[in-house]
DNA sequence: TAGAAACAGTTAAACGTTTAATCTAATAAT
DNA sequence: ATTATTAGATTAAACGTTTAACTGTTTCTA
């Protein structure tokens, strides 16, 4: 076994009391006093036991991570770089992340994450939209609850969000300073908040620009936002407004299904459309075109989301901070000047 | 807070011990007491703190789960869905998994994962190449380790792998049955053992076809396996080879690659070249023609993973199991019959 | 110079389990 | 009828920390 804190308190000559505050770093303890016991620390290569540490205190050095199982399966990564985020965010800290999937249709009923259950973390990260009722089963077992990338309705949790509003006009903008103005937008489920943010900013840039809000030009009748629903949209949108001469798909997954469509319909982009994306997945394997997109920094997600929790659980501060993480044009092949 | 086992105890009562025994299915106890006591149990939502358990039994019922950043960030979800494999065993057993990333060049004297330092875990399962020197390092700590699809030259560990050599062979085989003798393998790092057996499958399936291998048909020179260095082997191999009918990549990523270089010289996939991958990428974003592949079911590498550590973890037992998980030929646009 | 205050460290109880050792009562063996 | 065995339950120590309360010095204050 590794060396305990007795250990520790002995080859220093100090008790375990001391050896304790020395790494908690308190105050009560003489600067000589502190460097013997840090000495010996080093020496013996000691870190506190997690389990007595959480028997005493009553904690778990535990962080949860909720998502559900679509999104983590989802072909482009983006929940998992979040994820990867709060990982990177632990090691400045001293907690772990326990990730867990959820099903994306809650029964009623069903058992929580084990986790939860078993009260084996000290807070939570839900990432991306999961089942109201799941919400609020979590919601009695009284863990603090952080959100990213997705908040309930009701209810005011600590949340970080991407400054999705201001993609949508950054978006937009750019189409318009190329020349456009029979702009489309295709989007998905209009209660995510993320997707009726980049509605609004998309109406907020038109209107800004004095460019009528057509709402034939709109399409958000599917519900998901895959390069499936993304071509179906796509379709629908163009019956209704063959004369755009511009796209702008609220990810770039839906996105790819939109340029898809474009190509099997001869249009040809950015020569007769010009198309842009939201999100920046980083995915080298796709073909030409390029597409133009707004970068969102899904690493800084998943830190501030990590940071956020950690202050609620530490501190204890409920107050339900918003975090917006900025987010940035990323010019590509895909939009052009209009010709 | 929640109910402790004293909670239980009184409530039913008995003692904590038998509680405990209850708890473990110990068979000291009558059906009677047992019965009585589970039903308080239930009653309370009575669940052992992870801590005082952890405290006692020396044990911290987590597992650690080590990557590269690289593999986590790979643009194909590969070494992810392994990890959301030992999340979904774990829900089987007690055990949770802490994952943690590594650098893919290790700097002697660097510290190790924290949950290892700190000893917070049980068991470690490492998913694909890492530096040999962090291996080496871990090793010293004596905690169990797995390997997953990787495992180092040296020392004999636990190991899942696919089936690569099935797998090549069930490519190649595929290739000979559709008229193609000219088959070219294109390949990254030999030192994987992954790589190198699928080459030893196309090889043996040649052999077994009475097909001379030829060193031209060949290029291993690329170190990763990247859409991008799949371009490359490609430009190479049909530089030497211009008479390949077939292609044969050692991935999926290196095949995208493979049929990037086909279409910008002028060759038809499948009318002109047959190409077939290895992995089954499951991503929806990629164009035409889809690629016939081998599937790996990337679930159950992470699922057999988990069995094993806990195994080890549990059992002790030592006895370095090499697990093979079945692979399928996956036909679809990309491979036809010779014309 | 007495008493208060500040400083630096220690003592010991508590956290919630597990488990070896022990106890008790019932049953079996002689 | 006595002893041995067994089944079923309990007792109590141990695991490695944290921290409130305490103790003994030293320094300040009036």
């Amino acid at each position: 076994m590794s060396y305990t804190i007795k250990d520790v308190a002995e080859k220093a000559g100090v008790s375990t009391a001391t050896v304790s505050l020395v790494v908690h770093n308190h105050t009560r303890i003489s600067p000589e006093t502190r460097k013997k016991v840090l000495k010996v620390i080093k020496q013996l290569n000691y870190y506190p036991s997690r389990s007595a540490r959480g028997l005493v205190s009553k904690s778990t050095g535990n962080i949860g991570f909720i998502l559900t199982e679509d999104h983590f399966l989802k072909t482009e990564p983006f929940y998992t770089i979040i994820f990867l985020g709060t990982e990177f965010a632990t090691r400045e800290t001293n907690y772990y992340v326990l990730l867990t999937t959820v099903n994306s249709e809650f029964v009623k009923g069903e058992p929580l994450p084990r986790f939860i259950q078993e009260k084996n973390v000290d807070g939570i990260i839900i990432a991306g939209k999961i089942p109201l009722p799941m919400i609020d089963r979590i919601k009695l077992m009284k863990i603090p609850i952080v959100f990213v990338d997705y908040y309930p309705p009701d209810g005011d949790f600590p949340v970080v969000m991407i400054d999705n509003i201001k993609g949508g006009m950054l978006a937009t903008q750019h189409l318009i300073e190329l020349g456009h103005r029979k702009i489309g937008f295709v989007g998905g489920d209009l209660n995510h908040p993320s997707i009726s943010d980049r509605l609004y900013g998309y109406r907020k840039a038109l209107r800004q620009a004095s460019i009528e809000v057509n709402a034939n030009y709109i399409n958000t009748e599917e519900q998901n936002t895959t390069k499936h629903t993304g071509y179906l949209a796509a379709e629908k949108l163009f019956a209704k407004a063959p004369d755009l001469t511009a796209v702008f798909a609220c990810n770039d997954a839906m996105a790819i299904g939109v340029l898809q469509f474009l190509k099997d319909h001869n249009y040809k982009v950015p020569e007769d459309i010009s198309l842009i994306g939201f999100d920046d997945i980083e995915y080298d394997l796709l073909e030409k075109p390029s597409i133009s997109t707004i970068r969102v920094h899904k690493i800084e997600l998943g830190v501030e989301a990590m940071k956020l929790i950690v202050n609620v659980v530490e501190n204890n501060d409920l107050s339900p901070k918003k975090t917006l993480i900025p987010v940035e044009l990323v010019i590509r092949e895909s939009t052009r000047k209009i010709s």
